[in-house]
DNA sequence: CTGAAAGCGCTTACAG
DNA sequence: CTGAAAGCGCTTACAG
């Protein structure tokens, strides 16, 4: 592991001089410029960023918390991210969570000892007070969440779709919740309710059934609405991953989808389009949350005073196979 | 930001008490530790870590490369290499390649640059000869590949598919590889010949079709069997995904799986199992691979000369709803 | 058990 | 344009 030092002494010129040579060549002079290359390729001379980053005062790397890197949907969104910090020099550090606090403390406490510049928490819900002193931006979040954020707005796009549903003729829209107090499960809850009010369709709490946003939990959900007296004639997921599970059940328990039941998820997972029926969903747009979070999280790091912004991306309703009218009956 | 001076001077001891309270207490005596302690809370301390590991002229942290990290076996590996990391103390830095040579080298400097102390290359084949000096593990990779690798056996693995497909009965499996020049494909190509030989099959040329491990790629493979002038009755995939795409092609295009053909995958990743049908697959040990990749690579890194140390795992047959004996006809 | 000092590899005012 | 020197925050022989 050759140094600067021995690098300067190949050349015949000093260790500033080499320093310069790598950093702001235009302050050194062709010629020693040509003796630093020389000397850099006999010695065989890599730099140590790790010295560089410490003198800088800076570790060029985020984290990107996320409860769950197997769901796609971060994936996609984690993809986009590591895409632009790699553009402009910085390496994101994995941090699933799973679901776990202790973990979420672990991760954030490297930007605390210095490994880590900032945080982008893939999330409906932020971090207590204590860390919002750290260059922190909120991505997939809620509203309400402190701090700048991007997303969508879950609870207009959880009304539209089941405006969607209604306009089709379906009075009897079940929904499926993540986890009671999850902000997500909050905010869609709350669209879902103003898409009934919207239709002049009153709320009956036995079609909310609650799920935990996996495929099983759909699965489950669905066989939650087979023992009521009536079943729903449609049934609208708060996320692909249920959706898709539900399907799998409502057509294990003899019915169509969608000429019996149809199925709404929110996302758009790649598996989305593939399913049998092909799901329709309401898409987020996964790439460009990602990238406008590094963005974002950039400039807080360079010191921007960005507490208040909030990114509202738009979402897209995707019209595929598994909703339909509801059954003449 | 405070440093280890400030506390000393606050604590009144040196800066080497201060050190050692935090790294090697056993070393110092029970009044200096709680000098330190209590300076340590007074002045808002934390350690800097960046410091810290230049020192030590280590990371602490590994990169792993990916072709895609949207690709729910590889985020299962991730996942696993991750929980393992964080148990050790590492960080990993995402290295989703998106298969260009150029990211993967940008990557791979990480650690020249002393940025990272390993690399974990999830992937069928290694890099170059250039980067073999560092460390480095193959995982999910291929026969013959150099340096450590933890993986499967995918020629037997998937002979044992074409056996299972042959003793139900099946004599014509098509088979869905992925590029022709992926080692991957060239090793379960070869398990796809082994079984069809097994069995005193010929192989017939016209009965593979090329993709590239996508949904959308299987899809496509499955219609090129369409246009043969007899269908296949199994089609053995060389991964779930492309197995996902090709049932829904066929059911689009008017079969049945699995009375019409049966449909095989590899991996057994989440989705197979609520697909309809329910994918019979060949289980890889996605989580253990993650495991023993991260704790292979501690040890190379911590000098033990491992290049011929070569982990094969088990695979398992998953026998789900896409498979049974051919049509009568 | 404790402290003064050197040093990890780099960058950057400061003089020249 | 160039070099000597200080310093980033920490750890660790070396003496005591």
């Amino acid at each position: 592991m050759s140094n600067i030092r021995e690098v300067a002494l190949t050349a015949g010129v000093s260790v500033a001089t080499v320093s310069r040579a790598l950093t702001n060549p235009e302050k050194v002079s062709e010629e020693s410029l040509k003796k630093v290359h020389d000397a850099i390729k006999a010695v065989g001379y890599t730099p140590n960023l790790l010295a560089r980053n410490f003198r800088a005062a800076k570790s060029f790397a985020i984290v990107v918390l996320v409860p769950d890197i197997t769901n796609p949907f971060f994936s996609q969104v984690i993809q986009a991210i590591e895409d632009r910090a790699q553009q402009k020099g910085y390496a994101v550090l994995l941090g699933d969570t799973r679901e776990t606090s202790k973990r979420e403390q672990e991760y954030v406490n490297r930007v605390e000892t210095r490994l880590a510049d900032g945080v982008i928490q893939l999330r409906p819900q932020s971090m207590s007070s204590s860390t919002q002193k750290i260059p922190w931006v909120n991505a997939c979040g809620c509203e309400g969440t402190p701090g700048p954020s991007i997303r969508v707005d879950n609870i207009a796009a959880t009304k539209a779709m089941v405006g969607y549903l209604t306009s089709l003729g379906h009075r009897r829209i079940g929904v499926i919740s993540g986890l009671k107090d999850n902000p997500h499960s909050i905010d869609r809850l709350q669209g879902y309710k103003s898409g009934l009010t919207a239709a002049g369709i009153a709320f009956e709490k036995e079609l909310v059934a609650e799920g935990d946003f996996t495929m099983w939990s759909g699965q489950n959900a669905a066989k939650q609405f087979f023992r009521l007296k009536q079943m729903p004639t449609a049934i609208c997921s708060m996320n692909d991953e249920m959706a898709l599970g539900a399907t799998q059940a409502l057509k294990a328990g003899g019915l169509r989808v969608p000429e019996d039941v149809s199925v709404t998820g929110f996302d758009d997972i790649p598996y989305a389009k593939y399913w049998e029926p092909g799901l329709t969903t309401m898409a987020q747009p996964a790439e460009e949350i990602g990238k406008l979070a590094m963005d974002t999280l950039l400039r807080v790091i360079e010191g921007e005073e960005l507490s208040n912004l909030e990114l509202v991306l738009p979402t897209e309703i995707v019209i595929r196979q598994s909703t339909c009218a509801p059954p003449a009956n």
